[in-house]
RNA sequence: GGGGUUGUUGUCUAGCUUGGUAUGAUGCCAGCCUCGGGCGCUGGAGGUCGCCGGUUCAAAUCCGGCCAACCCCA
């Protein structure tokens, strides 16, 4: 109350500070002792936790299964696919020393597995018997980061799921990818709470090995726009250096085609970035490691009572699948733990003090819109539910609101620019498909093309390339990355 | 890759211009107080002043190098 403690930065005048405060804050993460580098906290651990649940859920009903790799690659391997090394190379951590002795060959720590899994593909695959293959790993992937960093968003180790898939047919891999981008969308959307436009990446921006790239990508609340997944149709590119073959029931030989696709735990950051407000996080019930918190309000003469009360109504919740938590602390007081709950993000409060114990209610605060509700103990787990599905909904639909504020459309460079400043966000428009105009809009604007979205490309008729004025080839949505 | 800002106890910070015993808050520990929006009181512990070197009788302070974090630009 007299001082300025929790988050002293202003969301609107100082994003990315403030988005570190809610980091280290809310205890997510905190800093690591090698640069680089953080530690996940348990309350980002289980936030990861569980999204990962969720997403593995997915993955294995629709025939994926688990595996783990090795964390070190040999040089000869990881330079297998020409492009793909030549991609990765600059970010590339090394063991080159076992104890005192140097090693006969480099290893490089993993900064994806696509080489590591796919010389086992090339052994584990003979016949169209073993096809589709379809493979996922949650691990860790390390990229050297020198230069800023940013919890979750860029690190120089992150936590990830890539997943890795062989099929007989290219179409069979076409649906591959664009199946798996829609697990992430819905994952996304639905859990996350965050809209996504969804579509193919350039060639410039394809991940390094790829036939082709497909993406989501969200617009943060600062109108930068941030990479939320990515799934890629590999086609041959590596079934070929790798020899991966299988005999066909044709008799004959054939290369196989194959997919791999990732989400990390960059969604923590988004969360934030999408959510956040001056208080600290916002996280969506559904992945919400605590949904409810109960903060009891007593003087010692009532405090039996109150916590009495408040344990049972944790119960209640519990049995319900409502994952509530408890705060009966006794060293702080009811206030000091309203702002900490709501540091934490935690969607959902409940009040619990004498007076309501009395009269059989409680109070129930929203994290997002902070509106208060007196309702009858008898109705908590149907308001309590209600409420959190309405929260859920609520801050999917501000953030759509907000990308839709900030998507603006224009074919002309200059107003794009002016936009960018003055609006920031995403700018919609066309593109005759050359590199040479791709680069130069990034000169003029920073702006890179985010994304070919998957809609609108039917109506490209008359329309104009934003940067050289010739006939356009792809309707685009350029962005201010992360 | 280029430029800028900053490093003082767990955290934030004063002191640095003009060299001489390290400032305050918060947090932590013990006790009291008891809670409807970061309560109050008393006492206590906590420091290689980012690191290395130089100048000096004396360096947080001046000089050089290095390291790290953050910001802006490519």
């Amino acid at each position: 109350m007299k001082k300025e403690i929790g988050i002293t930065a202003s969301r609107d005048s100082d994003f990315s500070e403030w988005y570190l405060q809610s980091v280290i804050k809310a205890g997510l993460a905190d800093y690591a002792p090698a640069k680089g580098f953080i530690v996940l906290r348990p309350y980002g651990y289980e936030i990861w936790e569980i999204i990962k649940g969720i997403l593995d859920e997915k993955l294995k009903n629709l025939g994926h299964q688990n595996g783990f790799l090795p964390t070190l690659i040999p040089e000869s391997l990881l330079s297998k696919e020409q492009d793909h090394f030549a991609g990765f190379m600059p970010e590339v951590f090394w063991v080159t020393k076992a104890g005192d002795n140097d090693l006969a060959e480099k290893l490089a720590i993993r900064p994806t597995s696509e080489t590591l899994a796919y010389s086992m593909f090339a052994k584990w695959i003979s016949s169209h018997r073993d096809l589709p293959l379809k493979l996922n790993f949650w691990n860790s992937a390390l990229r050297a980061e020198i230069k800023s960093t940013k919890p979750f968003i860029r690190n120089s180790e992150f936590l990830w799921q890539e997943g890795h898939t062989a099929h007989t047919t290219e179409h069979e891999a076409d649906i591959e990818v664009r199946m798996i981008l829609d697990v992430y969308k819905d994952l996304v959307e639905n859990y996350l709470s965050i809209p996504t436009m969804s579509g193919y990446k350039s060639e410039k921006e394809k991940f390094v090995g790829a036939k082709y790239t497909t993406c989501l990508e969200s617009l943060m609340m600062d109108g930068k726009s941030l990479q939320m997944a990515t799934s890629h149709q590999l086609g041959q590119n590596f079934a070929k250096p790798f020899e991966i073959k299988y005999l066909g029931k044709d008799m004959m030989e054939h290369f196989v085609w194959q997919t791999s696709w990732g989400i990390s735990w960059r969604l923590i950051g988004a969360i934030i970035m999408t959510h956040g407000d001056d208080k600290g996080l916002i996280i969506p019930p559904r992945i919400a490691p605590i949904q409810v918190v109960i903060v009891p309000i007593y003087k010692d003469v009532n405090k039996e009572l109150v916590v009495t009360a408040a344990r049972r109504l944790k119960d209640i919740l519990g049995l319900d699948g409502i994952r509530a938590h408890l705060d009966d602390r006794d060293e702080y007081t009811s206030g000091w733990k309203f702002n900490y709950w709501e540091t934490k993000g935690v969607p959902l409060r409940i009040n619990l003090g004498p007076r309501d114990v009395e009269n059989n209610q409680l109070e129930l605060v929203r994290r997002d819109t902070k509106e208060k509700d007196i309702v009858a103990s008898a109705d908590a787990i149907a308001e309590v539910k209600s409420l959190l599905s309405n929260i859920q909904i609520n801050l999917f639909d501000q953030a759509v609101k907000r990308l839709e504020e900030k998507t603006n459309v224009t074919s002309d460079l200059n107003e794009a620019k002016i936009l960018l400043e003055t609006k920031t966000g995403f700018i919609s428009t066309f593109w005759c498909g050359n590199r040479k105009c791709e680069e130069k809009i990034k000169d003029e604007t920073s702006a890179d093309i985010r994304l070919i979205p998957f809609e609108g490309q039917d109506k490209l008729e008359g329309k104009l390339c934003i940067c050289c004025g010739l006939s356009a080839k792809s309707h685009v949505i350029l962005g201010r990355a992360y």
